[in-house]
DNA sequence: ACCTGAACACCGTTCAAGT
DNA sequence: ACCTGAACACCGTTCAAGT
């Protein structure tokens, strides 16, 4: 609150006229970050493309402000006109793809969660696993770290976020398709 | 730092003759936990299983723990043995399973960041979605999250969890074939 | 309506002083 | 070696007083 009051030349204690708690910022501030979230693979791309647009971007935007996610993963969507209106979007584009209505907000909740936790995973620092001292008791898993593939940038996130949302992607049409050869949700 | 001081009978500055900040309490706390996380299932059970074991298990721990998860996902493995080990123990089984070894790394990434997603997820109020004035500018999602599958015991999270786990093992054991039958990956 | 400045309760952490 | 208590810098927030 004080680095905001800062930026704005003002007083911490005059921000309380416009909010009413820093909860209130950090949801403004989240409604604000969808704008940035790309939805417009929907409707004009095969479904497996546009899920992968919309979570490279919705990771990109979060992963720019980590610190929002365990914000933002609890927060309700009542009163986030933006963000209630990627969703509208998204499930508008699932159901298109002829996804099962029940299926689709699970479907939703579990693309978001590797995104929220991939985008934490971003703001790892990069030596996350050395193994130091300890390499010795940990052989398979010290060599394995050193034989990782890394994308052609160098940045080892990208190549677990690729390779997850990939499966994922493939992962969950394949669950659609197994729900509706299901006899139990016929018709 | 204060509660545990009062926990434990003693002023909080007593505390800095243990360890030397907040940030290592938490990291002893992690390898802790990481005790409770299953991994009995590898050498035992096919992968597919023993990753389903683990990964249900990990986040059951860490969903008791949520303020953990934005320390842990960031935290070096340097110094926390149990951790390590756990991280040994899933290569080996990884490895067993016929993974290639470029892949390991980044695919223990992708279900983690998963996992850590889906125990926020967890935490959120069951109410997270409710559309409440917005609803009308909203009809799809609105519908959805009415008509969204529920299990036997009724939390929302469990259905997301699973049905993005065995879509994302599954989706990832596809992965690993494809790398095997590229070229351009042959011997 | 919106701002300031003092104040409050609460953090993690340091350090001199004790035993 | 380990503890206490005072102190410090830093939070988010409240509130009386101003314009």
């Amino acid at each position: 609150m004080s680095a905001l009051a800062k930026r704005l030349g003002v007083a911490p204690s005059a921000l309380y006229n416009h909010v009413k708690s820093k909860h209130d910022v950090l949801l403004l501030l989240q409604d604000h970050l969808m704008n940035r979230v790309d939805v417009s693979g929907f409707g004009t791309l095969p479904w497996p493309e546009a899920v992968r647009n919309w979570a490279w971007s919705y990771r990109d935007v979060f992963t720019q402000h980590s610190p929002l996610i365990p914000v933002i993963a609890v927060l309700p969507v009542t009163g986030a006109p933006r963000t209630l209106q990627m969703y509208e979007e998204l499930t508008r584009g699932f159901l298109d793809a002829g996804w099962p209505e029940p299926l689709v907000v699970p479907a939703i909740v579990a693309l978001e969660s590797f995104i929220f936790g991939s985008a934490f995973d971003v703001a790892a620092p990069e030596d996350i696993f050395e193994t130091g001292e300890l390499a010795d008791s940990s052989p398979h898993f010290t060599s394995a770290v050193r034989a990782r593939q890394l994308p052609a940038d160098g940045a080892p996130a990208d190549a677990a976020f690729r390779l997850g949302l990939d499966g994922l992607i493939s992962g969950l049409d394949a669950q659609r398709r197994e729900w509706a050869d299901a006899p139990s949700n016929a018709g």
